[in-house]
DNA sequence: CCTACCGATCGGTAGG
DNA sequence: CCTACCGATCGGTAGG
């Protein structure tokens, strides 16, 4: 968890340790998002950087142990997300379940082989780093979850099990590293925005930002504006 | 994709032989499922069934033709719910994705192994078995989109863009795989009507089958039940 | 469809 | 941190 910029009162040995650290991680991120974990062999590695294997282990006691790291940083950068949320940001359920998906969604994008990375190879964890990123992951699902029943309460939300919700807009969101392209159609940005927008009307709050907007009116035998104005 | 069940006018020695095949695929998707595929050899799945190495190529070419099969079987049955419906099912757009809805998640879970080893073991398919079920996922992709393209001309769904809709409503359903447990809180069946009627949600059509239930009530100052049980 | 085996790959390390 | 190597695993097959 070496930041990748050098931390302040880092002697020059130690910057330079950190810097390949960060570099072998990146490089094997590479490797096993587009290979698969067991199908990149330690030498690949070490060849994509012009080094040699024994390099690798100058900083790293185990292959797993790249593997927990990259898969770690995946869900820690998505749980950053949440908690930014969380704990700086005022407003109600509502604004911030929407900040956090925004955050949320960016996260998961921006980290795109991790999180990959992780969802595929947690059976390539030791048993050990499995169990702390789990939790991690229990962390981030509960949080959610208290998040939902605020909204809840305050009548912000319609939502009949708030548990089940916040593990379908984890799965909504996680699940955006299948398909999500840097080159494709929506930009990080719009993907996040809109995202972010499917995860407030899952959880029943209408944005009713624009009266002219069918959104509600299904059963209602009287035509009218549905979505009452905010 | 030969059927559990032998076909009617199997002889006895196909018969046999798609047994043999059946036995065989389930024991590798429990290995595979506990255990990775690369983490997996022949001699285990072997040894559980009592035999030896030989026997599995006796009927499979190779390992990678087990993992192919087992992925395909995975999306085939979303596949299946989904076209189910569409090809069957009377009534509106909204109807129709209520539907899909719970089929599709009835069809995760009880395909989760499947639908897991593909999410996880993608990069150990061989290339023509990845486009034929990358394929197969489009497909699905693509017929959810009409779906929903259908409830938006008719005015039951209120979605910006059904394309990252269909997206993310694929995404929350097929991460089910992740954290469901058969012996957990809910059962299948509640599962997948609780996640149909958060499909719904999120595409903007409220049920509104209950008038009790304040849906999108949000702005108005009178208070009332917030979240009344359904 | 079993016994027995081959050939290749690869994580990890000794020695310098 | 490189050269060189070891030990183990494993997919696949020959031969019967």
């Amino acid at each position: 968890m070496t930041s990748a910029t050098a931390a302040p009162m880092m002697g020059i040995r130690d910057e330079v340790a950190a810097l390949k650290r960060e570099r072998t991680l990146a490089v094997a991120a590479e490797l096993f998002y587009e290979r698969g974990y067991e199908n990149t062999s330690l030498d690949m590695i070490a060849e994509r950087m012009n080094v040699t294997k024994p390099f690798i282990y100058a900083h790293f006691t185990s292959k797993a142990e790249l593997l927990a790291e990259i898969c770690s940083r995946g869900i820690a950068s998505a749980l950053a997300a949440l908690d930014g949320v969380l704990t700086t940001m005022p407003g109600n359920a509502a604004e911030r379940l929407a900040e956090v998906g925004r955050r949320f969604v960016t996260a998961v994008l921006t980290s795109q082989r991790h999180i990959a990375i992780f969802s595929r190879e947690e059976k390539n964890l030791a048993p050990a780093d499995f169990q702390t990123i789990s939790q991690m992951r229990r962390d981030f699902d509960a949080k959610l979850v208290k998040l939902l029943d605020q909204g809840v309460a305050a009548g912000l939300f319609s939502v009949q099990d708030t548990r089940l919700a916040a593990l379908a807009i984890g799965g909504m969101v996680s699940w955006a590293y299948v398909w999500y392209r840097p080159e494709g159609r929506l930009t990080l940005e719009q993907t996040s925005e809109e995202m972010s927008k499917l995860i407030l009307s899952l959880v029943g709050n209408q944005p009713a930002k624009r009266a002219a907007k069918t959104t509600v009116a299904k059963a209602t035998p009287v035509r009218k504006k549905a979505a009452p104005k905010g």
